[in-house]
DNA sequence: ACTCTGACAATGGTTGAAAATTAGACCCGT
DNA sequence: ACGGGTCTAATTTTCAACCATTGTCAGAGT
């Protein structure tokens, strides 16, 4: 039922057999939620002793943190922060949007009755959370669903791209520039996808899917953009700081 | 000291900035060769002193293994080479196919004339190629194919997924279950693809492009098949060997 | 203003040992 | 013999100290 599936998918999912992965999770979260400002240098020291362990188990993580696209490391240099931009963004968006659409294809074939009646039960406390006005539940929600397709579709490939690879990418985005808008809107294209699934009408499902990703790709292109254009006007005020001012943090 | 200016100044280039990257083609190649035998438990401490170096980069390459699946890895227990399934074939072909059909769709939109002018360029090369029977250049042609069009999809994140994450499995599979059939058919394929790009027909590309590689499918599923039934004969007359090929004193 | 030089800092890599964990052997009672 | 629990041994994981290599930056020199 209401098992933490957010915790740790890229991960082992064993709870946290070694420090590295422990280490992980934290810095991951610390980079979603823009504790440490996008841009802004990883020093692996520093990075080690604010979690008290040493530098193996560190340059573990950060060479995983590295494969997730949440850093960026160049040799003999160092690591850094990644830098949102609208371009990796839609990257980002058109890849996830062909991997899920051929989620749903997979899933419509796929599901078993016990996955379809998880999807449904989640799509009603979905719909009650909206009622309550829970927006922690709908964030937690919307990646549940997604999540809960991704597994329907049985291909383990698929799981691991969209999990491992994209999945944290994506969730510093969706954080970083969260504009939380209709989320009724959101719901009722989920439960199209359901009903398409369930009626193992795989095409539409897809098509469904892309377009309610199309969807969320918009809205977070469009705030992104405004992201973009307050820091902007932020360096042109002052511009004799500008370089250095990238790696510190200044996202108010 | 020798002043190299095609110095790689960007992490893009594997060609051999640290150590561990160093290591890691080699172990890729050997992998992919079955030098390692598929199952064969990987000793970290041999594995390092096999290539002269020490432990920390070892892990390091070991890591990048497991997240491209050349290598299974589980905490204090240990690492081994990945095995051969027929599903995991289907999924990873299912992948790659949905995939290369999205690089056409945008390389089809995106392609500059440069690249379309390679792209023809290496098509005629792999037809001469063909004809003097060079079946080295026709495998290696068959990949800078593939990846020419992926590249030209313009998304990075797309060719990150298939070059850095599918690609050497792929590799694995149809270096070890290579069938070599019918390549003059294969390349008549990749001609209609390469002309549907031309034409800036997208849809078309990947249509071809997903029966293309649907077609590559069946010929490795149908080999490892064959190579699993073998196996399996082999284990019922001899059972006693058969798990024990380790890298422990060397695989001569 | 530009380039070159050298000190400095951070990363890449090595080594050896200690701590943690698993796999497999061993023992024992029923 | 058999199932169950314990113990040992082997590997992995982590630590800590160290050196080597490389990038960065400031300052001198032109």
């Amino acid at each position: 039922m209401s098992q933490d599936t957010s915790k740790d998918h890229s991960a082992n999912e064993r709870g946290a057999a070694t420090l590295a992965d422990q280490v992980l999770s934290a810095i991951q979260t610390a980079i979603i939620k823009g504790e440490l400002a996008p841009g802004s240098k990883i020093n692996e020291q520093a990075l080690a002793e604010r979690f008290g362990i040493s530098r193996g188990p560190t340059r573990e993580a950060l060479q995983t943190l590295e494969r997730q696209r949440l850093v960026v490391r160049m040799p003999h240099v160092g690591a850094r922060v990644a830098q949102l931009s609208v371009e990796e963004l839609n990257d980002l968006y058109d890849l996830r949007s062909t991997l899920e659409a051929m989620a749903c294809r997979l899933a419509a074939e796929r599901i078993t009755d016990a996955q379809l009646a998880e999807l449904q039960a989640l799509l009603e406390r979905q719909e009650a959370a909206l009622k309550q006005g829970d927006t922690y539940f709908q964030e937690q929600g919307d990646v549940d669903f997604h999540y809960q397709i991704i597994r329907a579709s049985g291909n383990k490939h698929l799981q691991e791209t969209l999990m491992g690879g994209l999945y944290h990418l994506l969730r510093m985005y969706r954080y970083q520039c969260s504009n939380h808008q209709r989320p009724s809107r959101a719901i009722a294209e989920h439960r199209r996808i359901v009903e398409a699934i369930s009626d193992r009408d795989g095409e539409l499902a897809a098509l469904l899917m892309q377009r309610h990703i199309e969807q969320g790709r918009r809205n977070t292109e469009a705030r992104l953009k405004e992201l973009k254009a307050e820091a902007s006007a932020r360096e042109h005020s002052s511009a004799t700081f500008a370089n250095t001012q990238q790696l510190k943090g200044e996202t108010a």
